[in-house]
DNA sequence: GTGGGATGGGCAA
DNA sequence: TGCCCCTCCCACA
């Protein structure tokens, strides 16, 4: 678990995986850092009911509790450690979640330390102030019950480029820049077609791939996002470099045309896309 | 050793 | 739109 400046997919496996370890145990909870002393406080040597992931975002209950919310943001990070001898915590560690085994429900469950540094928000939520994250939120594509329904509304309001949308939370909750350039070059449109021209069968294409991709994220740990068709290896063999169409990859052949991929500044970040797989669509 | 950039987002202007 | 937050890592000296 050590993904870093994660999207969705990571943040969903965070939540499962850290669900094993901890879910039905008594934590000690602290700080080493030194700011979330008194919301560590709170927590402490409370019993962890369960994690949940919407978008980027993770809600932790305690019993008796506010809920723990945490953002990795984009330097934020995670480390989990099992067995009785973590490493040394680093000064940066903002959140420590530690579980030993004790009574009942935690024989045969081994020691587990959680630590988290770097995060863009490591804080005790109400229930009002989580009703007001949650609205901020659009669809999450991981979310089993979501559907496109939410996110088409959303697209049809907007004049912006479909390529600054996907990263508008409002619009689609859990996508980040590598999964906007990689969906956008698999459903072949240009990032700047404006959101509002697609219709509905583009859309609903694209919420099945951005759900596809999320899906296949979050079970490998890692984002790939080549097709079986375009690959030789099994994705766990397929090097970081390998394992995307577009993303990162200006000036490099498109690997189904072979024309140079290109990236220009769109929504605040650098968007990725073939200039012949995803041509600009005339408007009319 | 240093500096810039990175899978994010809130805020002011 | 740009600034700030904040941590890690890599390319480059």
């Amino acid at each position: 678990m050590l993904d870093a400046m994660p999207e969705g997919h990571t943040i969903h496996r965070a939540a499962r995986l850290q669900g094993h370890a901890f879910a039905g145990r008594r934590l000690a909870v602290t700080s080493p850092q030194g700011r979330f002393t008194e919301g560590a406080a709170a927590l402490d040597g409370r019993r962890l009911e369960r994690i949940d992931a919407v978008g980027k975002h993770l809600l932790y209950r305690f019993e008796d509790a506010p809920a723990l919310h945490v953002h990795l943001g984009l330097f934020g990070r995670f480390r989990l450690h099992e067995g009785d001898d973590p490493p040394t915590a680093s000064p940066q560690t903002r959140l420590e979640l530690v579980a030993r085994p004790e009574g009942a429900a935690g024989a045969g469950r081994p020691a587990v330390t959680l630590r988290c540094s770097g995060p863009t928000a490591c804080e005790l939520l109400t229930d009002a102030e989580e009703a007001t994250l949650r609205a901020r939120l659009g669809p999450d594509p991981l979310d089993p019950a979501a559907g496109p329904a939410g996110f088409a509304a959303a697209l049809s309001r907007r004049s912006a480029g479909i390529g600054q949308a996907l990263l508008d939370q409002r619009a689609v909750a859990g996508v980040g820049n590598v999964y906007r350039a990689e969906a956008l070059f698999l459903a072949g449109l240009h990032p700047d077609e404006p959101a509002a021209a697609l219709g509905p069968d583009d859309v609903e294409a694209l919420w099945a791939t951005l759900r596809e991709l999320l899906r296949t994220g979050e079970r490998q740990g890692r984002i790939v996002t080549i097709t079986p068709a375009d690959r030789s290896r099994p994705p766990s063999r397929l090097r970081r470099d390998e394992a995307v169409y577009v993303y990162g990859r200006e000036g490099l052949p498109c690997r189904r045309c072979g024309a140079l991929i290109r990236s220009w500044p769109l929504g605040g970040r650098r968007v990725f896309a073939c200039p012949d797989c995803q041509p600009p669509r005339p408007t009319g």
